[in-house]
DNA sequence: AAGTGTGAAAAGTTTCACAGCG
DNA sequence: CGCTGTGAAACTTTTCACACTT
């Protein structure tokens, strides 16, 4: 059950494991079998039993899964149990969109604050976070104890502002620039490259 | 050299080449060799030369490979030389932000129109794209013979919105809601789930 | 000599099928 | 009996290493 047992891609499903079991709970449900847990989650029921056996035991045979228990196991699995703290590097077009997105704080994290270059950007808060200027932020780093970082400034900016954000301590990038990142060992780099995902999916497309 | 010999996720990264050719062309560079290619695009030169023998063989031993040959043969493998037309379902905050986000239409897709259900929206349109009510979706997509559909409505809407989409000939959707999305046979999604990779990303530092 | 193209090995991931437990 | 847990098989993807071409 240790971290570097567990398969990449079930990193990202146990998170998925993780949503359907909390809303399974707000509906009330105390036990789910792998067929149907697997098939909320868009899964099939092996995948979802091999998944579930990288944390241990965790169900009874003939019986399902509890999901109260399930969902806080996953939790500590998964490192999620506590708040992570992360800034947001660059509130353009792109960036103010995702500070404005609830979905991060409903997974368990929070957008301490964003960083920007322009000026006019800085000291208009949005959505309650405040926008910095980027000079402030190693100092910010440093004193919030952030690890993690959103990247969405210009493509042109996106190396320097990466090799900043190491520099003062970033361990994990989400990169929505369509840079190519160079980063040393040790530091985590998750791309989002949104033109990438619509040119492969029309490759599918007959 | 067939579609159904492509790996899935050579597709990525052919895109990925695409462009860094598309930069050294730019930069008046005429050959390159793998290790240098390879370099720019962030995979190791085995996997590029690789990914590169799927579509015939393009370099010359000992010299590399021709910057805007190899570049034009890739457009014609991954059929990313036509403007794909594409709709956005959803144009709050995240579909506006989209629609403002210029790397579309540079990786040659045009977002034709955007829909959604708030009447306030409507009629306004956002960076030179009009904003329509969703009823108006199924005619639209029938007469432009639209096939792709980017997916940004409210998560609660999403399985919905999806099955309007795929009734209506939609056979490509890129996904941003956190749903689980269950499509009928022959119908690709992609999903990015914002939320997922931060998680997934948090889980790596340390 | 320089550097591609590629079989074959290695690594990673999914699916199967069934033993075994409650 | 019903359903989990899991080795083993099947499949996919990556990496290696070197023959081969210019």
């Amino acid at each position: 059950m240790l971290k570097s047992e567990l398969p990449r891609k079930a990193v990202y499903r146990l998170s998925i494991y993780q949503r359907c079991l909390s809303l399974l709970q707000d509906n009330g449900v105390e036990r789910v079998s792998s067929e149907d847990l697997s098939k909320a989650a868009g899964v099939k029921p092996a995948q979802l039993r091999k998944d579930l056996s990288y944390c241990g035991p965790l169900g009874t045979r003939g019986l399902g899964y509890p999901v109260e228990s399930l969902r806080i196991t996953i939790e500590k699995v998964l490192g999620s149990h506590r708040l992570q703290p992360v800034i947001l590097v660059g509130a353009g077009n792109l960036g103010s969109a995702l500070l404005r997105y609830q979905g991060f704080r409903k997974e368990g994290f929070e957008i301490l604050a964003a960083f920007d270059q322009n000026p006019g950007k800085i000291k208009t808060p949005i959505e309650h976070t405040p926008v910095y200027d980027v000079v402030d932020m190693p100092a910010f780093i440093t004193e919030n104890k952030v690890k993690m970082a959103i990247l969405c400034v210009p493509v042109a900016n996106a190396q320097d502002a990466a090799n900043q954000l190491v520099q003062n301590g970033i361990q994990g990038i989400l990169n929505f620039t369509p840079a190519v990142l160079h980063v040393p060992e040790g530091v985590v780099v998750n791309s989002v490259d949104l033109a990438l995902e619509l040119e492969s999916l029309s490759y599918y497309i007959r």
